[in-house]
DNA sequence: GCGCATGATTGCCC
DNA sequence: GGGCAATCATGCGC
């Protein structure tokens, strides 16, 4: 967008500003200020030439700061009210220079006129005029502004609709892209890199920020879905990377800017190179930092996808966790040699070994006992690593110390700056533990958690060994230090050179020029480093940390358990592996793992035993659930039983032929016991198989309805021990407890009987009923009241509203009213229910009307019973108002 | 129209 | 204030 031509301030707090401006104008003219608003119009379209839309004169300039793609707001209401705002502001500044103009010649001439009267000299005259000037630009000023703010107000009617978008260009997304990709170890630009990615990709610097913000995420949930374009990424910053440092070479330059695409990022930021040149301050910006880190970025990612460094949590065999250690003698790192850091600061969601540890091909792989040195590395060496974090910080140094957060461990977090780190300085099995390199692979690792994939066994890096090996212990920390940068880069170009020969128009010679041409100009730089104190004062910050408690209670844990490890190596006469398989961080994983067949050989008993116990287990289990499938019947059946009974002994009974009667009370008896009077028992559906003992059986009392106060409702059963609520227990019966739940037996109270409702009253009722339904139509001999049909129950029906028919109408309509009981009595009682209508004269409209007529014409004829439109009416009649 | 990709926003954490 | 994670909402290919 447009906007990003001017700072935030300047849309954020323009009114300050101007306020500001006005008070201390006339001292210090606001030409910052003046100039956004300048630059705001400008951009916008509203001073310069009009704008036209996308790839229009305005928007190419706006491109170049950093907003080309605006989106340029096609809709043309909006291009419409910007004319307008346009042509106003064109029109009022017009104005104010005139204005302007002739209050400067009016005032003028007033000095002209009092320089007759008294002396005026042109730098009176002079300052008049910028005073006028002054006035009248803050005026302007102020016109700019409301203008900007017209503008801005249209802009987020208009385009400013939340989440309107448009895609990045292509090549914004490759430059994004190549940057992510080439600086994987740690993808977080620098304010510098966002802007220079913004200039290039024609962004924002705060899409830019969005950008890596949601790749990062992405990338992390769904690592396997960016690896092709991961893959293509890296390939193609290595070569850049490559060529770049060959055109370096031969301009003999290094610190000639670069061209292309990754290469020609300043990284101010490398800190995820291997060589960690962030520390070196003076070496920053020099691209010799960010051809080596984006080749290392680029390595580390090919290296990366090769799988061979894929996870193998899961596997049993190398799991840190060692079945006769405690985990918090499981310090991790130890067992495979290398990650070695007994600090109590590692993270707890890496306590598990994390497996692309072994794949940092630029490790300094602690050796197994074959090189107790580094295992036993000095206390300032592991303390180095933690030391070099510290001195090479992220640029928000609040975020230094921060620790890990329990609720997101993010691989990247704890790494943006701290990533820079070099894993050739990881003298310290601290660093290793906590090495950003580390996090992030264990970041890398959560997308395949949950997954039981076989992971391969880890790389052997006997170069990267041996080229840490040749550095003697004896050296001081400083040249020890240079030393391992040097080496770290020999490592790591060997590394690119594998690599790179495996794409086309590599030439291992101009890359073994460019090497030794960097390589060279890495010892100057590290000699610089050694000379001005930089490198003195790593490890200087580093013997400050020797005085953590916490570290030294973890570095003598660590040594106490590398040393009992080492005895128990001894005493069990473990077989030791070939020289030349023990420097490896294969050999110590495997060698650090308990041995398992040893175990298994001792324990044979115990398994033996084990087997035997799992076996009757089995059998236990077996004969349970044969229990639980004869229980089931059982009670099937005695269901049945108590359903469907039929007599299989005289006194048995069938509880389905004894209809009125009710289980008063159930026993179980002994077969000896005998048979209480009044009980019976009841039919037993055995099947031929049933081992259920028959010794005991279910009798029940049955009593008429009538005379059973206290019945069984239930019965139930359950285990012996088994306590069923509510219910009392009547005996056992084999395993079975018998449960029955007795109550009283509520008697149903006598209903009153039934009125006798005469259809009339039935008509009168609110209540509708289906009785009502079927009397819509009773005849008019039945009707008491000769009521119409249609209001026969005098209930509220929607007809009442049907204008279409008048008659229908009246003022009771609709109305509910309840006969009063002196005349339901009269009514129920049925010897003269109609004798107090008997002054009544229902008569029907047409009846009425026939009356009418007939008064009219001397044919009329009594009133006949009509059942169309019934009125009550007095005897006389009372004439309805209608409306014909 | 649907599903996925992707840029932008928001709330929270540190 | 930067970053993370969730989410929204649009773009785009099918």
């Amino acid at each position: 967008m447009d906007i990003g031509c001017l700072t935030p301030e300047s849309y954020a707090y323009p009114n300050i500003k101007a306020v500001y401006s006005f008070n201390v104008q006339e001292e210090d003219p606001p030409d910052a200020q003046l100039m956004r608003l300048d630059n705001m119009l400008l951009a916008e379209g509203v001073s310069g030439p009009e704008k036209r839309g996308r790839g229009g004169p305005t928007t190419v300039a706006a491109t170049s700061g950093g907003c080309p793609n605006d989106n340029s707001i096609e809709h043309s209401d909006y291009r419409a009210k910007l004319s307008q705002i346009r042509q106003i502001y064109h029109s009022e500044l017009e104005k104010y220079e005139q204005a302007c103009s002739e209050f400067t010649t009016h005032v003028m001439n007033l000095l002209r006129e009092q320089s007759r009267t008294r002396p005026i000299s042109p730098k009176e005259i002079e300052r008049m005029v910028n005073i006028i000037h002054g006035k009248f630009s803050t005026i302007q000023m102020q016109l700019k502004q409301s203008t900007c703010e017209a503008v801005m107000i249209l802009r987020s009617r208009f385009l400013d609709a939340r989440r309107k978008r448009r895609n990045f260009s292509k090549q914004a997304t490759e430059v994004l892209n190549e940057y992510f990709y080439s600086h994987l170890s740690n993808p977080y630009p620098s304010e510098e890199a966002k802007e220079e990615l913004a200039k290039k990709g024609g962004i924002t610097v705060s899409q830019v920020s969005n950008w890596f913000g949601n790749k990062r995420i992405r990338y992390k949930k769904n690592m396997g879905k960016f690896q092709e374009e991961a893959n293509i990424y890296a390939a193609k910053t290595a070569v850049d990377a490559t060529n770049v440092v060959a055109q370096g070479n031969q301009a003999n330059s290094p610190s000639t800017p670069n061209s292309g695409s990754s290469g020609s990022f300043k990284m101010t930021n490398s800190g995820d190179s291997f060589i960690n040149l962030q520390s070196l301050t003076s070496y920053q910006s020099s691209p010799v930092g960010a051809n080596v880190q984006s080749q290392m970025d680029s390595l580390h990612h090919v290296i990366h996808q090769t799988g061979r460094y894929d996870t193998i949590v899961g596997n049993p065999l190398y799991t840190t966790q060692r079945i006769d250690n405690p985990p918090q003698q499981n310090l991790p790192g130890v067992e495979d040699g290398k990650n070695s850091g007994g600090t109590q600061e590692h993270d707890p969601s890496d306590e598990k070994v994390e497996p692309e540890h072994f794949s940092e091909p630029n490790k300094v792989i602690s050796p197994g006992p074959g090189n107790k040195a580094n295992v036993r590395a000095s206390p300032s060496d592991r303390v180095r690593g933690a030391t070099r974090k510290r001195s090479c910080p992220r640029p928000s140094p609040k975020k230094i110390d921060r620790s890990p957060s329990p609720k997101r461990i993010s691989p990247w977090r704890e790494s943006p700056r701290k990533g820079l780190t070099s894993s050739s300085f990881n003298l310290s099995p601290r660093a290793l533990a906590i090495s950003p390199q580390i996090t992030r692979r264990s970041w890398c690792r959560s997308s395949l958690k949950g997954t039981n994939r076989r992971k391969s066994l880890p790389p052997f890096h006997q170069d990267v060994t041996e080229l840490s090996k040749s550095i003697s212990l004896d050296f001081p920390e400083t040249d020890r230090l240079s030393m391992l940068l040097l080496s770290s880069f020999q490592f790591s170009t060997q590394k690119l050179q594998h690599f790179l020969k495996q794409t086309d128009g590599f030439s291992p010679e101009a890359f073994k020029a460019n090497v030794n041409s960097v390589s060279e100009e890495l010892m100057r730089c590290t000699e610089r480093l050694k000379l001005d104190g930089t490198l003195k004062k790593c490890t200087e910050e580093l013997k400050g940390i020797l005085s953590d408690p916490a570290l030294n209670v973890s570095l003598a844990q660590m040594k106490e358990y590398i040393n009992r490890q080492l005895e128990q190596c001894k005493t069990n006469e473990v077989q030791v592996e070939p020289a030349s398989y023990l420097g490896t961080s294969q050999a110590k994983v495997l060698s650090s793992k308990p041995n398992y067949q040893k175990i298994l050989a001792s324990q044979g008993e115990v398994f033996d035993c084990m087997e035997l116990v799992l076996d009757e287990l089995q059998q236990a289990v077996k004969l349970l659930q044969t229990f639980i499938e004869d229980s089931t019947q059982y009670l099937r059946n005695l269901s049945e039983q108590l359903a469907t009974h039929t007599r299989s002994s005289p006194e048995a009974v069938d509880l389905t032929t004894s209809p009125g009667n009710v289980v008063a009370d159930v026993l179980i008896l002994s077969e000896k016991t005998p048979l209480p009077t009044g009980y019976l028992y009841i039919r037993e559906f055995l099947e031929p198989k049933t081992s259920i003992s028959k010794k005991k059986r279910i009798c029940v009392k049955l009593v008429p309805l009538g005379a059973a106060d206290l019945v069984v409702f239930d019965i139930t059963l359950s285990g012996k021990n088994k306590v069923v609520p509510c219910y009392m227990k009547i005996g056992e019966i084999s395993s079975f407890a018998v449960w029955c739940k007795k109550g009283q037996l509520l008697k149903p109270k006598p209903l009153p009987k039934p009125r006798n409702i005469s259809p009339a009253m039935k008509g009168l009722s609110l209540e509708t009923t289906d009785l009502d339904n079927k009397k819509t139509e009773f005849s008019s001999e039945n009707s008491l009241t000769r009521v119409g049909s249609k209001h026969v129950s005098m209930k509220r029906d929607d007809s009442i509203y049907d204008t279409s028919n008048l008659y229908g109408i009246s003022a009771m309509d609709g109305v509910p009213f309840a006969l009063h009981p002196k005349f339901e009595s009269s009514i129920t009682t049925g010897t003269n229910a109609f004798s107090i209508f008997t002054n009544l004269n229902i008569k029907s409209l047409a009846d009425i009307e026939k009356e009418l007529k007939g008064l009219r014409l001397p044919d009329s004829h009594p009133a006949s019973v009509n059942s169309e439109q019934h009125r009550v009416l007095p005897k006389h009649g009372v004439r309805v108002p209608s409306s014909r």
